[in-house]
DNA sequence: TTTTGAGTTGTTCGA
DNA sequence: GTCGAACAACTCAAA
């Protein structure tokens, strides 16, 4: 008689390597179902943005094909987890479920009780540690307290030890032959049609455990020598550009532990350690999500509760649509917009202009990005926006205001970026690329600009923005003296 | 318990 | 053009 089969449920780690629900299904000798669940959203559960859910289509076609190749499939299946899950077991038998654990409210949720359902029935579950490289938990001041602060929290966890070697994908899966139905991917209607937005995705990205081995790869001989410098120019390719393979565990955070220490030799560079304290930040924010669930809702910070924001629905669309006359922002939402990812040096630009020239709740920037970045992370986007509002953990001072112009002539001197992202005002010369509005009229006129028609005029001049946000700030600052 | 040093990413102003 | 100081005070984490 043969052996009952495992399944493999798979959620944001779709990947073969360094997967241990799969390895441990596969070193159990039983015949593996790897599963992949569109849940009907729990309660606490975000539905997936628009951009992640063209991301998501691609990264099952490529688990899928990677499965095939093994003489495998995913079997896709829609519902609530708990009933997907115990049809799947009644159709082939299974005693076994192996995943890895999530750490966001509503999948906790979920994976509890469906945990305790199992068990009830006798089915064995195993919830492994695979998509940190340290458990939210583990972490912990001296005090047993859950840290607030970055460095302290980042030196605490390197304080613990090495890193585990990361999994070697499994060899071989035996097969489960009893013939599950698995519904058809087209018909969940994850990528756009019409119109098709997303158009221009496949040219900047290739979902998938493949595509993501072969970023880092390229990054690691590429970008790392000098990212610590380097990875500020938004008109450059310094960075990474793991984020939403990242996100989508197509690649785990050990392997890229463990391979940018390869890479780098044993040697702590400057440019390793600051790469690598971007996975910490990754980390950070998944601590702060677990032990601050509601961190996509709830100032950080209580005293910005009473922050008076303002509510201009015209702002909030200029700001979207990358027409707010700062050509570093416009550049900003029109590369997130069309390629659904920016640049992080000037992510921080167009959050700090929403929310402090704009003074728009950032939890409206946190939302249009959920909805646009194809890296869109439960934790680390709310934990992001939070930081520049500064209502956050360890957030940034209130008076960090960036000044657009500044950024521009900073981080992308030559202009490069914008010219790239707003057409319209590549004519303009480097010296005026930042503030068109400054430059001279023949210098406009020669770039065939009419300012307020071609391009917009600013929507809000820049020192009255930021006298207006300090005031804003000052309100909440002491409650006494209110 | 108290004290002490530190805290991702900036801007502006005046010398 | 370049430089240092001011911008506030507060909270965190560890000694």
């Amino acid at each position: 008689m043969s052996q009952a089969p495992a399944i493999v449920w798979f959620r944001d780690d779709l990947r073969l390597a360094d997967h241990p629900a799969l390895a441990r299904a596969a070193a159990s000798g039983a015949p593996v179902i790897c599963l992949y669940i569109r849940e009907d959203p729990g309660q606490r559960q975000r539905p997936l943005g628009a951009a992640a859910r063209w991301w998501l289509a691609g990264s099952l076609r490529a688990l899928d094909e990677a499965l095939r190749s093994m003489g495998q499939r995913l079997i896709l299946r829609s519902g609530a987890a708990s009933e997907v899950m115990a049809a799947v077991i009644a159709a082939s038998g299974a005693r076994t479920v192996f995943w890895n654990r999530r750490y966001d409210a509503g999948g906790i949720a979920v994976d509890t009780a469906l945990k305790a359902e199992l068990a009830a029935r006798g089915i064995a579950v195993a919830s492994l540690p695979g998509n940190l490289l340290r458990e939210p938990w583990e972490v912990k001041s001296g005090a047993g307290d859950p840290m607030k602060v970055f460095s302290p929290f980042w030196r605490a966890h390197q304080r613990l030890g090495d890193i585990r070697e990361p999994l070697r994908r499994p060899t071989a899966l035996a097969p489960f032959n009893g013939g599950l139905a698995s519904e058809d991917l087209a018909s969940w209607d994850l990528e756009p049609t019409k119109p098709n937005w997303a158009s221009g995705f496949p040219e900047a990205w290739t979902p998938g455990e493949a595509g993501a081995q072969t970023a880092l790869a390229a990054f690691l001989v590429g970008a790392l020598g000098g990212y610590a410098e380097a990875r500020d120019r938004p008109d450059r390719p310094s960075t990474s550009r793991l984020s939403p393979h990242l996100r989508f565990g197509e690649i785990s955070p050990v392997q890229i532990w463990r391979q940018a220490h390869m890479a780098a030799g044993l040697d702590g560079s400057r440019d390793l350690t600051k790469f690598l304290a971007e996975i910490g930040w990754r980390e950070f924010a998944y601590h702060l999500l677990f032990h601050f669930p509601d961190l996509a809702e709830t100032n950080f910070q209580p005293r910005f509760d009473g922050f008076p924001w303002r509510d201009d629905a015209a702002a909030l669309a200029a700001w979207r649509r990358g027409r707010t006359g700062y050509p570093l922002v416009d550049a900003g939402m029109r590369q997130l917009w069309q390629t659904g990812w920016m640049h992080n040096r000037v992510r921080m630009v167009v959050a700090s202009f929403l929310v402090k020239h704009l003074l728009i709740d950032w939890r409206a920037g946190e939302r249009w990005f959920w909805d646009t970045l194809v890296d869109a992370d439960v934790a680390n986007n709310p934990a992001s926006w939070q930081w520049v509002a500064g209502s956050g953990a360890d957030a940034a001072p209130y008076f960090r205001i960036f000044n657009p112009m500044l950024q521009g002539q900073k981080f992308d001197p030559h202009g490069n970026y914008v010219r790239r992202w707003v057409p319209e005002l590549a004519a303009l010369p480097k010296d005026a690329i930042h503030a068109p509005w400054e430059a001279p009229e023949p210098v406009l006129a020669k770039a065939g600009i009419r300012l307020g028609e071609t391009y917009p005029h600013p929507v809000v001049d820049h020192d009255a923005a930021r006298r207006r946000a300090l005031d804003a700030l000052a309100e909440i600052r002491d409650p006494s003296a209110a």
